[in-house]
DNA sequence: TCTCAGTCGTTATAATATAACTAAAGGCGA
DNA sequence: TCGCCTTTAGTTATATTATAACGACTGAGA
C-alpha cells in the first residue's frame, strides 16, 4: 500500500549486521534471486542474533516489522536462506544460525561448503568450522562401506574455553 | 472372541528381535535397572524395524499391545532406552533406532560408544558406524580451538551400496 | 509398617512444522 | 502497454513432535 513512509519501525540492526546483508543481497543478485524484504528481515534477525534462533523467536520479533507475520511467512524465509546457504539448521537445536563461510567465500555459490557446528551446553553459543580431517574422515569413512556421501551433520556439544572457567 | 483361548495378543517379535531383548534384560540387569514390560515393548518394536521409528508410529503400534498408552507412555520409554545406550536418536529424522553396538560391547557400560550414522535417501536404512578417524578428527578440531567436547552428533546423508544400483 | 524412589496412567498443552488455497507482485515477450 | 506466467506472500487450518503436571501404584528397604 504506502511506500514513501513506509515503516513505522527503523531497520532494527546493528551496522555490523547492515553490512552482512549488503552482502547478502549482493550474493543473492549475483546468483539472480531475490532478497525480498521479509528475506531480509529473517535473515537479520539471525545474524543479529549471538545464538542460534527458533523459527517462532523469529516469527516474534518478526511481528514487530510484519503485524501479520505467521509461521508459513517464516519458514519460507527460512527455506530459502537456507537453499541460499545464507543459514544453517542446527539439528539438535530445531533453531538456526547465519552461515559464517558463505559471505566471505570466493569460490563461487558451488564451492561445496561443509561446516560442523560446537555447541556450548554453558552459554548455548555456537561456533562453525570447516575441519577439512572431519570432512576427509567421513568421506573415507562412507567410500569404505561403498555408500555415496551427499550431506552431513556434524554437531559437536560440549563446554567452549570461556565457559570451562567458570 | 470365539478363539480357542482368548489369549491378548501374541508377543510381535521375531526369534533374532527376541534374543537381542533377552540380551537387553540382562545388560539391564546387570547395570541394576529395569527393562520393565513397556520398555521391552518399545525397544522390541524399535529393533524390529528396518529403518529409525518415529515416536508416535511405536505409539501406533504399542497401542495394540496397550490400549491405553500416550504419548508420555513412549516418551519415557524412550528417556529410559536413550540413557541405557540401548537406542539412538536420529537427529535428522525425530526417529529412534536400535544401537547396534550396545549389546555387543564387552567394555562395560562406560565404554564412551561414539557412533556415527549412514542415512540413505533411496531406501531409508540408517547404518551405524564407529569410525576412530571421524571421533579422532572431531576431538582434535575441538582441542584445537579449546572446545572440551562431551558428546556429538554425526549423520551423513547420501546413497547406500544397494540403492546406487537402481 | 512406613516411607521413599521409581514407574506409570491420564489429561492437557507446548513447540515445531506443513498443507492448501487465494491473492498480489514481478519478469518478460508480443 | 498488455497479457501471461512464475514467484512470492497472506491466511487459515492442521499435522507432527514433545513435555508439564499431578495423582496412583509398586516394591525395596528402614
Ligand atoms: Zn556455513
Ligand atoms: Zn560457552
Ligand atoms: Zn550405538
Ligand atoms: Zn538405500
Amino acid at each position: 500500500m504506502l511506500t514513501s513512509t513506509a515503516t513505522a519501525v527503523q531497520d532494527p540492526f546493528s551496522p555490523d549486521t547492515l553490512a552482512l546483508l549488503d552482502r547478502a543481497a549482493a550474493f543473492c543478485t549475483a546468483r539472480t534471486s531475490r532478497l525480498t524484504e521479509t528475506r531480509r528481515l529473517v535473515l537479520g534477525l539471525i545474524l543479529q542474533s549471538s545464538k542460534p534462533v527458533g523459527a517462532y523467536d523469529i516469527l516474534d520479533h518478526l511481528r514487530q516489522y510484519q503485524r501479520n507475520a505467521a509461521p508459513p511467512t517464516v519458514y519460507r524465509a527460512i527455506d530459502f536462506l537456507l537453499s541460499q546457504g545464507l543459514i544453517h539448521r542446527i539439528e539438535r537445536m530445531s533453531a538456526f544460525i547465519g552461515c559464517a563461510h558463505r559471505l566471505e567465500c570466493h569460490h563461487g555459490h558451488g564451492c561445496g561448503h561443509r561446516a560442523q557446528f560446537l555447541i556450548c551446553s554453558g552459554c548455548g553459543a555456537v561456533s562453525e568450522v570447516e575441519d577439512s580431517e572431519i570432512t576427509h574422515a567421513i568421506a573415507d569413512a562412507a567410500r569404505k562401506i561403498g555408500f555415496k556421501p551427499h550431506q552431513s551433520t556434524v554437531e559437536i556439544e560440549g563446554l567452549c574455553a570461556a565457559c570451562q572457567q567458570g
